[in-house]
Parts: structure tokens; C-alpha cells; sequence
DNA sequence: CTGAAAGCGCTTACAG
DNA sequence: CTGAAAGCGCTTACAG
């Protein structure tokens, strides 16, 4: 004889065991209107003694809703991603939501119709997510009717609820300090040429040498994504570039090192910014210059954009707009 | 009128489209025996021309199996958490399974009985967890029949499956390093003084000094979330201590910041190290020396452990253990 | 205030 | 090889 594992308990067992219908038990634990004090305590006794617990899928199968939210997102490995999501899954938990979490497996840098299939398999009464839809997905977003937000990007040309940094704003920041810092010749090292993020930071960063009376030569901007980092490096050493903007921290790091293998030094031969604050996340020294969201604020506007989405409170898609600081470190004079 | 959003498509519609019952299609999309290839070609055409998606929390509560693992860890915010579980949701989601996240919101640091409830409700597949089970839920955990893997700590005490690295030899190799360093009085810094791979560290680490004819005195241990960090920092700096064990590294990090903002210098003034290695998964330089698992296969390892269980392959309760080793930073001499 | 019935969208026996 | 029925565990109308 096996060891037997515990039976399930259902509301079935909890209506036998109170000698009230199933309909009235269900009603207690939802807390919906009318029942006697007596009911109650009845109801709430015996779930204790025999070890009641809910079955969301049932439940969101009938009420249609399942109390989940989809996180979708590129990777975990990049922190801004895992702090972010740590942040956000935690406020919806507070709320009574699951986070269940999607991820492209870096197969597109945008939400297909892949991934949207699974998402949708599970029926979630939301969906948050730091990947833009693919330009033929927008419309069929739309018509499952559940709330989309889009972190980390404008909302506004899809249609779409959004919560974005100034990110033009950020490049510029970049561009005025490095310029202040007396380098004169720079590049910018971004992830992959199609991401509007990607390249409104690149288009900030420009705007702000040319404003300086330097230039952002098109045989300067790299993508990492999309190129040997070796190759890059290569090339920004044999350039004589010496004011290197990069799309995130994990790009500068790698910048940092590459370079710092080939003798040079940070600051003095070369200036580097990041971007994302990594660093203070991991409360680490500050090694890199970098760009700062303020990324708690951010992450809870975007919890709370979708917690206002799902209660009904806002309908119309709704933008939050960030404004991003630079934060000084070793990595330029 | 509204927009109307599109109505959701389901299997009846499928049998509808194609003249079959719900059940024959069901069959074909599940790919059970028996049908024929007409029959598959009408339903496939079907599904596609109306855009048929599976809900799979009907499907879950009819047939018991969710194609869901339940993930639950401390916080995303360190790396090695963030970095494992994205290895380990991508292996799950490549099998088909969908990772559900849990946290205890730092409440505990084990798996306590609310979070299981909120586990159980959503009927998960399997369970693996970053934490232990708190001692009154071993039993409870066991009788849910759910597979359960402990990731990063020995299963075997709780007669659970594990997948742990070697800690106390972690916490040796730190311990001789600094001591081949030439450091002369030691401090560890950990997290809880009750968690069981935060005191393997500190035994390791202790009997390696021992062994090198040098000792950590009790006034010298620490646990970084039980006390003020700047009073840790002021204790260790005012006793002289010249060799510092972190439990991991962002520990390290706060510790290396404070020292030096003490105007002393890692290396020279004192011998810092830390634990997983987390430059190493930012890219970024080393700063300090720290000890590796190899995050990798240690991840890789945890899921297929879990997909093993799931599989019914593995029944029995399977350890893997892995050896660490030290990786040479900036941070010692 | 409480209960009996129907139904959410599937899959699982069971019949043919 | 295909279909009609029952049921997973809930919640939602609806009746009393």
C-alpha cells in the first residue's frame, strides 16, 4: 500500500461538513452578500479544520476571471528587468494577482503572435509588458480586450497604455556630460537598431553633440545584439574614439573591460557612460557614469497603471512620462 | 455602441466549423489516437481560420495537470535569483510548462503556510522553490503529492529532491585564499544567523582559518539583514579585522563601498570575498574575488531535475551537488 | 437569507 | 474511427 496523499477538499466537503449548500459556502468565502454571523463562522471553521484552498482555475473558468497577470519580458539577466519585475509582481501579489511570466526567448525583440497565443492560453485578466507588439499584433491586442501596458515604452503610438522615461532626454544627458568632460570624438554602442528606445537615447545623445559642435558619426553607432563585441571594440579603438555612450550598463561593463583589456583606462583615456543605474541595485561602488530612471517610481506607475486598468478607473490609455537624472562614476573625469 | 471586442473562440465553435463533435477535435488537437488525416487537415484549417486558442485552465481542471510550476524565491533583485530563474522558465516554457512566480515578501525565509495556500490555488505541476520549508510544512508539502525541488540548498534533510553546491567548501576556499593572502583577523558577514547555506559558508570559512592556525571569533560574525550595516561595518573597521567572507556579493559590494568610503583600500587595508560571482553574469569587471557555482549548469541542473519529476522518471528524492570554485578579483591581494 | 440548477471550456471514460 | 454524456470545482443567475 502506497502512502496515500491527501485528498483535495472542495467546497463540496465544506457544504457536507456544514450541512449548507455548496452556492451558500461559496457566497461566505466571497464575501458576497447576505449571510448570517452563524453561517460564517460555521463556514470559516470548517474550511480551517479540514484545510480548504480555492482552485483559481475553476474559479476564473466561471467568473472569468483568473486573478493572473502576464509579465512579458526579454530576460531576467539584464537587472533593470529583474528589478523591475521584482518590484511590479510583488504590488499586484499585494492586490490578489499572480504574476506568470513570458518571455520571447530572444527570438524577436517585440511581441508576436507566438507569444501572444500562450499568453492568452492563460487567460489573464492583464498584461504587462516591456517588449513593444509587433506592428501586426497591435490590432489583435486590442481585440482581446484586455488591459496592455506597455513598460519602459511609449504607449501612445499603438494606442496603448504606457509607462516611458524620456529617454531622448537621457541620451542628451549622456552627450552634455561627455562633451563637458572634453572628449572629442564618440560613439554609441545601442542594442538593436530597430528598438525605439534604442534609438531615441542614440537620436538624444547626437542631438546633444551636435548642440556642442561635435558630430555622432554613422560609422560610430554599434549594436551590440546585432554585432561580435570584439569587432565593435575593435573598431571604437582603431577609431580613436574616446566618449563611448552606452545603451545599458551591461553594454558599458563589457565596454569597460574590453577596453581596460587593451590597456586603456577609464576616464583618463576614454569616458563611458551606461545606463539603468545597475550599480546601485546591486549596491555596488559606482564604476560607471550611468543614467538614472529613478527606477522604483517607475516600476510602481506601472503596477499601478495596470491596477487602475483592471479596477475600471482608467480607461482611456493613459501615459507616464519620466525624467532621468545622470549619475556620476569612475568611468569619465 | 461599443467597439465590439472579439468573442472568444472555443472548441464548440471549432465543431460547429467542421461539422465534428467537440470531442473529436478535442482528440486531434491533443493529438490522441484515433482519426484521419481528412479529419485533421478540417480541424487544423478551422482553428487556424478562426483563431483558435486552447484555455488552459479549463483544460487544467478537467484533466488535473496545469502545465504550470510554481516558482517561488526570496526577490529578484539579486542576480543569482533573477539569472537562475530565467534559465530555469525558459527550460520549463520550451516543455510546455508556464513558471508562476511567488515570493514571501521577505516575511520569512521559508516557505510558510500562506504561501503555500497561494501556491495551491493555483494547482500547480510542480513546485521549485529557493526556499526551505518552513519545519511544519514538510509534511503538508509531501502530502500535496506535488514534485518539489529545494534549488540551491540539500534537499535530503527534509526527504525532498535538491539541487545544492557545496557550500561549506565554498566557504573553505574563501578561508584559505585569504589566509595565502597573508590577512590576519577575520569576520563573515552573512544573511540570517538560522538560514542553513548561510552557517555551511560560515563553517566552511571558520574551519579553514582553523586549519590555518587562525580563528573567527564569535564578535566577528555577523548577519547583514538582522543589523544596522553600518553598524557591522564600524564593528569590523574598529576591530581590526584585515579579512572579510561575505555570504554573497552584493553583501560584498556594500561592504567594499563602506570600507571605502572609510578611506580603506580593498586589497592593501583589507582581503574582501565575496559569493556567486554576479560580475560575471553583468559582464562586468573583477572587482572582487568571489566564489562561482557555475550558475549554468547548477540552473540547468534544478530544472531538469523538476522535468524529471514530471515525467515520473525520477521518483525518489535525487540530490545533485555541485563543487564551487574561487574566482580572483580585485578585492584581495 | 439559502438552495437547486446551469454553465464556464475543456478532457475523460464509455458506447457505438 | 467518432460522438453523446458526464464531470473537473467553482460562480452565476434564478427561485424560494
Amino acid at each position: 500500500m502506497e502512502h496515500e496523499s491527501k485528498k483535495k477538499v472542495t467546497l463540496k466537503d465544506i457544504a457536507a461538513r456544514t450541512g449548507l449548500s455548496v452556492n451558500t459556502v461559496s457566497r461566505v468565502l466571497n464575501k458576497k452578500p447576505y449571510y448570517t454571523k452563524e453561517v460564517e463562522e460555521k463556514v470559516n471553521a470548517a474550511c480551517k479544520e479540514l484545510g480548504y484552498i480555492v482552485d483559481m482555475n475553476a474559479s476564473g473558468l466561471r467568473s472569468g476571471s483568473t486573478h493572473t497577470i502576464a509579465i512579458i519580458f526579454d530576460d531576467l539577466v539584464n537587472p533593470f528587468y529583474a528589478f523591475t519585475t521584482d518590484i511590479i509582481s510583488r504590488r499586484f501579489e499585494e492586490k490578489g494577482y499572480n504574476s506568470i511570466m513570458f518571455s520571447n526567448n530572444g527570438r524577436t525583440a517585440y511581441v508576436d503572435y507566438e507569444l501572444m497565443r500562450s499568453v492568452m492560453a492563460r487567460k489573464p485578466d492583464g498584461i504587462l509588458s516591456f517588449l513593444e507588439p509587433a506592428a501586426d499584433m497591435v490590432e489583435f491586442i486590442k481585440n482581446t480586450g484586455i488591459p496592455f501596458v506597455i513598460f519602459g515604452r511609449d504607449g501612445a503610438p499603438y494606442g496603448m497604455s504606457g509607462v516611458d522615461a524620456d529617454e531622448e532626454y537621457g541620451g542628451r544627458l549622456a552627450g552634455e556630460h561627455l562633451l563637458a568632460c572634453g572628449y572629442k570624438k564618440f560613439a554609441y554602442i545601442g542594442s538593436w537598431h530597430d528598438v525605439k528606445v534604442c534609438l531615441d537615447r542614440q537620436h538624444g545623445f547626437a542631438a546633444a553633440l551636435r548642440q556642442g559642435g561635435a558630430e555622432l558619426l554613422p560609422e560610430n553607432v554599434f549594436y551590440a545584439r546585432e554585432a561580435e563585441f570584439s569587432d565593435i571594440i575593435g573598431a571604437i579603438a582603431a577609431g580613436g574614439v574616446d566618449g563611448i555612450f552606452c545603451f545599458n550598463d551591461i553594454i558599458a561593463f563589457m565596454a569597460l573591460e574590453a577596453l581596460g583589456s587593451r590597456g586603456l583606462e577609464a576616464g583618463a583615456d576614454f569616458g563611458l557612460v551606461g545606463y539603468d543605474n545597475i550599480q546601485q541595485m546591486m549596491r555596488m561602488p559606482r564604476i560607471i557614469t550611468t543614467i538614472d530612471v529613478g527606477i522604483n517610481d517607475f516600476a510602481v506607475c506601472g503596477a499601478e497603471q495596470m491596477l487602475k486598468l483592471l479596477a475600471g478607473e482608467q480607461t482611456a490609455p493613459f501615459r507616464s512620462n519620466h525624467r532621468t537624472v545622470l549619475v556620476k562614476g569612475g568611468s569619465t573625469r
